[in-house]
RNA sequence: GCGGAUGUGGCGGAAUUGGCAGACGCACUAGAUUUAGGAUCUAGCGCCUUUGGCGUGGGGGUUCGAGUCCCUUCAUCCGCACCA
């Protein structure tokens, strides 16, 4: 017998594949489409890690079945090759950076073809290309022409270690995503793309997303935070009546305002504080609230600090004075930079008036109270209640007043209605070398003017210093002054390039039509495939990359490009691989290297383990004895298959006459079934093994004199179900069998309802709800005899004997349930 | 604090609708067999005081019947967090 040697068949079949092109997405629209993808890799200098196997496992197992059930798939792969460690790279090693990432891109690419992946790879993308970046600088120029790209200056992240800017999305408890060093703020004018106007629709647009995690939709709702309420405009008389409008959620406790606060960094301040007693002492503390950075100014845990600016303004219902005091729990970029204090009814307000010996005024009564008990306030009252001390809204339920002071608001023309969100714009600029450049030039006359899109791309120069502090491309004299597109004098380039995650945010597009010259994408072409059926990745994009991703296709869905407003119509994230109950870090030690894995077992084994070993959405702990399980799982079914091989070759009749030919028949059926479900649909690709390897047991465990149609055509069929999971072996085996083409072109089994019905069933019979004995029926029986043939066995009888029967509960082909006392 | 999960043998995990808890695999035990291969085959494998009893984090409930439904409680993980 031929044996099972991973080493010679896999890279046999992978470089047939490579030559047939086996995998290229068909144009021909003679079946529906399926697109399946997995997020692409960042081609670091350390090649695949096991989390892109389990990832790209899972994707290609999509991929191939949908591919045997009858659809044209499309099932790209690329890399997100612009990004910072190329440039560190270049600064620690003197290496050039397109350099460096290209040579680790093609390392990525060829360790996934030995993965054996189904992918098309003549749509392959590298971000970093002129082909690729220079759409991303014309999409850029869409966004700009739509007024969706901007400038502004203020307060931005700055992350000292990295050297550049960072979105609010990047800094994650104060320290940057991918360095961890502490985010410090730096005012600087940069580009912003304006996300916050498409900031409803991107909420709105979760609910039509059911086929995503709860987990990633609840986490985009919370990041996105819409929060109703009302504007509220407050004057101050000393600054001729200059308004200040504050933005609140519970304008229902307008009357219990004793006091305003200020952002630290309100444009406000220092007239409010100029020659008042707190004026040095306040320009300190606001000197002191820039140098911090976001998380020892705003965790929760921080104390509240504030200074009386010895200003006043007006209260818009009742005039009364409210002092203005500046305090650091104020941000200055949510709402107005400016919030009214309600400590009766606001337990930060609460706090804060408490420290500060500031007045509480009640104007919530709780329902089961009639008076309010003044100075016995010992925390914020914040639920329903009825309004007092409130002028006309006296007696009103609190939820009605919020609506009814916010209108009253808005007829005086002191505020109205209005919705805040959490999400701020997309800070885009980034003050590095290895990204997209931004397509802006400056010019002396004209202004800031785009670079016209038939003159892209903008291409990176290469006569730059890499020093680690200053912008490298600021560096390039050839780079750095232009001819102004518009007037021809000379005007200088934007230096900064593009948030990496721009490139990433349209690749599944350009996969549609990777070598189209004019455009990003035909729009035809990207309707075809258009949306991804499956996105398979990891969680740690459920804000980040799934947002960005959900924003740029509805800009390109409004500019008339796309058809579909959503990207990705089904999103799977997978569980991270663990070893010994931890992460893999080079630090801990306990990396498994998937390509070491390969050379030892074969890909096979490497893809069947980390689909097999957990459910997929959950972390999967590697188990190095749980490997050799399922490369020995492989050897059992190479042996089944090279024994039966002639059988499957001669194709016998089946005739199933008998009992144990019609068991194992049924055995088939059920596992087409249930793997039909389970891989197709369910992402349960664990217990669809499990019911290939119940289906080998069976096969094993059949008798050798057995009928010989039923048992071929299980063999068979084994292997075509393995195959989109261990597409090498499969393929060998299928040869083995006779056949010439490819069994990834071949069908996947169906199943026959009827054949999985059985004539005889096992009823368990239960005493109280205890299991007391089984006893074997025919499945055609009614309730009624199931009933009477359970209570006549002997058996029974024995059991219930001396006892009365209260009540007997027969449910059909399961089990008999008698109550007796 | 808000939001999302998860709790089942020695381990990873099964159990679409309320109907035999522990499929499948790992580990382990005993036996068979072998020209030694990372073998293969057969049997066993939740716990206990074993004609029986107990058992899906704990407590309560609904039901003929609960891992599954309801209430309550504990623990762990993840995300967000002074967002007015």
């Amino acid at each position: 017998m031929k044996k099972y040697t991973p080493s010679a068949i896999e890279p046999h079949w992978q470089a047939v594949w490579a030559e047939n092109k086996a995998y290229q997405a068909s144009e021909a629209k003679d079946k529906p489409t399926f697109y399946a993808l997995e997020m692409f890799p960042y081609p670091s200098g350390e090649g695949l890690h096991m989390g892109h196997v389990r990832n790209y496992a899972i994707g290609d197992v999509l991929a191939r079945f949908k591919g045997m059930s009858g659809y044209r798939v499309l099932h790209p792969m690329g890399a997100d090759a612009f990004g910072l460690p190329a440039e560190n790279a270049a600064i620690q090693r003197g290496v050039n950076p397109r350099e460096w990432t290209l040579k680790n891109m093609e390392r990525i690419r060829t360790e996934q073809s030995r993965l054996g992946n189904a992918y098309d790879w003549d749509r392959y993308v590298g971000t970093c290309t002129p082909e690729y970046y220079q759409f991303t600088q014309w999409l850029f120029l869409l966004f700009y022409e739509r007024g969706l790209a901007y400038r502004k200056k203020g307060a931005v992240n700055w992350c000292p270690q990295c050297a550049t800017v960072l979105a609010n999305e990047q800094v994650e408890d104060g320290l940057c995503w991918r360095c961890d060093s502490e985010v410090v703020k730096k005012d600087l004018e940069q580009w912003y793309l304006k996300i916050t106007d498409y900031a409803d629709r991107l909420l709105s647009g979760i609910d039509e997303l059911t086929e995503w995690p709860d987990k990633v939709r609840a986490m985009q709702r919370n990041w996105i935070g819409k929060s109703e309420g009302a504007r509220v405009t407050f004057t101050i008389p000393e600054l001729e009546n200059e308004s200040v409008p504050v933005f609140t959620t519970r304008p229902d406790t307008l009357y219990g305002v004793s006091y305003m606060v200020l952002a630290p960094e309100h444009p406000l301040v220092p007239q409010l504080i100029a020659g008042k007693p707190n004026e040095a002492v306040i320009h300190e503390f606001i000197g002191q609230m820039k140098m911090e950075n976001e998380l020892s100014r705003t965790g929760s845990d921080v104390e509240k600090i504030g200074y009386d600016t010895g200003a006043v303004a007006t209260h818009p219902l009742t005039g009364e004075a409210i002092p203005i005091w500046v305090a650091n729990y104020v941000l200055m970029d949510y709402g107005t930079g400016a919030v009214m204090g309600v400590p009766a009814h606001d337990e930060r307000d609460f706090q804060f008036a408490s420290k500060y010996a500031l007045p509480i005024l009640p104007v919530i009564l709780p329902p089961d109270q009639t008076e309010v008990l003044e100075g016995e306030w010992k925390e914020a009252f914040a639920e329903e209640g009825t309004l007092v001390h409130s002028g006309p809204f006296d007696g009103m339920n609190n939820r009605k007043a919020i609506s009814a002071i916010a209108d009253h608001l808005e007829e005086i023309g002191k505020g109205g209605k209005t919705t805040s969100y959490r999400l701020r714009d997309w800070l885009i600029s980034r003050q590095r070398y290895w990204g997209c450049p931004i397509p802006i030039v400056y010019c002396d006359t004209c202004g800031v003017v785009p670079i016209p899109k038939e003159d892209l791309p903008v291409v990176l120069p290469e006569d730059v210093t890499f020093d680690g502090k200053s912008n490298p491309l600021a560096t390039s004299e050839s780079f750095r002054y232009t001819p102004c597109p518009s007037c021809g004098k000379e005007a200088r380039r934007e230096t900064d390039t593009m948030d990496t995650f721009i490139d990433s945010s349209w690749y599944f597009l350009r996969y549609t039509d990777p070598n189209n010259k004019e455009l990003p994408f035909s729009p035809e072409k990207a309707n075809e495939w258009m949306a991804v059926d499956d996105y398979i990745g990891g969680v740690e994009h459920a804000v980040l990359h799934l947002l960005y991703s959900r924003f740029v296709t509805k800009v390109l869905h409004d500019a008339e490009m796309l058809k579909v407003d959503e990207p990705f119509k089904r999103l799977f994230t997978l569980g991270m691989v663990l070893k010994d109950g931890s992460k893999m870090s080079k630090s801990k030690g306990n990396v498994v290297s998937p390509i070491e894995i390969i050379e030892k077992y074969g890909a096979d084994t490497a893809r069947l383990f980390v689909l097999f070993a957990a459910p997929a959405d959950g972390e999967l702990d590697w188990n190095d004895a749980g490997v050799d399980g399922i490369f020995r799982f492989l050897n059992r079914v190479w042996r089944m298959a090279q024994q039966h091989a002639d059988l499957v070759r001669e194709k016998p009749e089946g005739k199933l006459e008998d009992r144990v030919a019609q068991g194992l028949n049924r055995l088939l059926h059920q596992t087409v079934k249930k793997v039909t479900t389970d891989a197709g649909d369910r992402y349960q690709f664990n217990t669809a093994i499990s019911a290939i390897m119940e289906l080998v047991n069976g096969i094993y465990a059949y008798p050798a004199e057995g009928d010989r149609g039923v048992l071929a055509e299980a063999v068979e069929k084994t292997i075509l179900m393995l195959a989109p999971f261990v597409p090498h072996i499969a393929e060998e085996l299928w040869h083995d069998f006779g056949y010439q083409g490819s069994i990834h072109d071949g069908s996947w089994p169906t199943y026959d309802e009827k054949a999985l019905v059985l004539d005889e069933v096992e009823i368990v019979v239960q005493i109280n709800g205890k299991v007391r004995h089984k006893a074997v029926l025919a499945a055609s029986l009614d309730k009624t005899s199931i009933e009477k043939t359970i209570l006549a066995e002997e058996k029974v009888q024995d059991l219930i004997e001396g006892k009365t029967i209260r009540k007997v509960i027969v449910v059909p082909g399961k089990l008999v349930n008698i109550v007796v006392q």
